[in-house]
DNA sequence: TTATTGAGTGTAAAATTGACACTTAAAATG
DNA sequence: CATTTTAAGTGTCAATTTTACACTCAATAA
């Protein structure tokens, strides 16, 4: 009975993570160098372990060697193309992620020997790492224009000029400031605080912040976050 | 070097496909019987070929054990509980299909001792099938309510009051039929034929076909396909 | 011929979107 | 201290889209 089960071929799972970042002028995706003989760029990725769920064991692999815990993470999708791995048959499940940079960026670059990367100005990746980028950038901007998760790429406490250029940088574009804060405010996802950002401009742009309670209803409902978004496609 | 592989522990890869049909009354899975010792109602499914990639596999398996081809294929997530299949560890990369019920559905239930089941009258299925089913279903809402997928469920000709009883059968709710096909027709997505449905209703319906060349075009682009999609989420 | 049934269509009010430009707060400058 | 500079912040109007809602029409059946 269980004969059917011995008959099969068993292949090594790995998991992938594409992990994006804002760094208040563009976004960008994390890499380190990996590979046998010839080191290449790749994304952070390991192996499924025996005892753990495909997504405890990104959750696992992003700490071990990023030390991030508690970041946004979605599986993007598995690939399995039977000549992906060169070496060794390899299905990946990949994962994109979502982190706020400035809290860990140096640590990262430092202690890991990984680096942040211009989605516009990427190096050579290994394997089909390439291919998952694209993939998780379209999806990004896809999400992003339906659900408020771009929150998640930026400090707790931010201004709206800075969200307004987080979304400029995800969409390689430049939206109308009225048009877009008036979008965003009447999700009544932000609450405004008194404190204003210093030192940016002279002015200074008041903080906000995501009201939390509202964002856990409305992460999944279908928001229109940008304008046009007819222009997005996947 | 390549020692890094080879500690490694492999798994059984599995396919799964949740695929959906409408029988212009309701929308309906496609279940077999499956299983060791008890017959359990369970997804369509296979293992993981070393020559194929994975969307190569689910089509593979989906016309073994249906005959079906060329029909609407799209990955919805690979699951890998560490015990969801409790006699071997197996990641499955689940599937979701859109077929045309009626050039099958004979063939289907003969040769292939499968049934459709209503998504509101499903029966207790195999392993995390359930999961899967429920996951597809949520999927389905939501890019239906984007993308004008809902076609893939409907024969060459159709009505619009068949489609919207598509619309009606996957929201599980009732358009106003003024604004619906209002809204559908503005896509420009449809042609209208001469010919008009028989024997259904006295008047008789209009057939129309989808513009192919558009239909292309536009299956990734966000259109608002349905009235109020902000009801909708995943 | 008349009745029945579902197909097909229009309108007006409300809400949302998109285009567009001036004022203001605060720091920097001289 | 007055002036300049820079980015923040805000409002309006026209166009479009959405929603709610009800009657006529075509064809078959009686």
């Amino acid at each position: 009975m269980v004969e059917q089960y011995k008959q099969q071929h068993p292949y090594l799972v790995a998991l992938d993570s594409i992990i994006f970042g804002f760094d208040g002028e563009s976004l960008k995706v994390l890499l380190v160098k990996r590979g046998l003989e010839e080191q290449t760029w790749s994304l952070m990725g390991g192996w499924l372990q025996p005892d753990e769920s495909l997504e405890q064991a990104a959750t696992r692999i992003l700490f071990e060697l990023t030390g991030l815990t508690n970041v946004y993470l979605e599986q993007l999708n598995a690939f399995g193309d039977p000549q992906r791995d060169p070496i060794v048959r390899t299905v990946s499940v990949a994962y994109f992620s979502l982190v706020k940079v400035a809290d860990y960026a140096s640590k990262l670059t430092e202690a890991f020997q990984a680096r942040w990367f211009s989605i516009y100005d990427l190096p050579p990746l290994l394997f089909d790492h390439g291919d998952m980028v694209d993939l998780a950038i379209r999806r990004l901007r896809y999400k992003a224009a339906l659900h408020p998760i771009g929150f998640e790429l930026l400090p707790e406490k931010f201004t709206i000029p800075q969200l307004k250029k987080l979304y400029d940088a995800i969409y390689n574009t430049e939206f109308d400031k009225r048009n877009f804060s008036r979008k965003i405010l009447s999700t009544n996802l932000l609450i405004k605080l008194d404190e204003k950002q210093k030192g940016f401009s002279k002015r200074g742009a008041f903080f906000y912040q995501v009201d939390m309670p509202r964002y856990q209803q409305l992460t999944h409902s279908l928001l229109n976050v940008i304008p046009s978004p007819d222009a997005i496609s996947w």
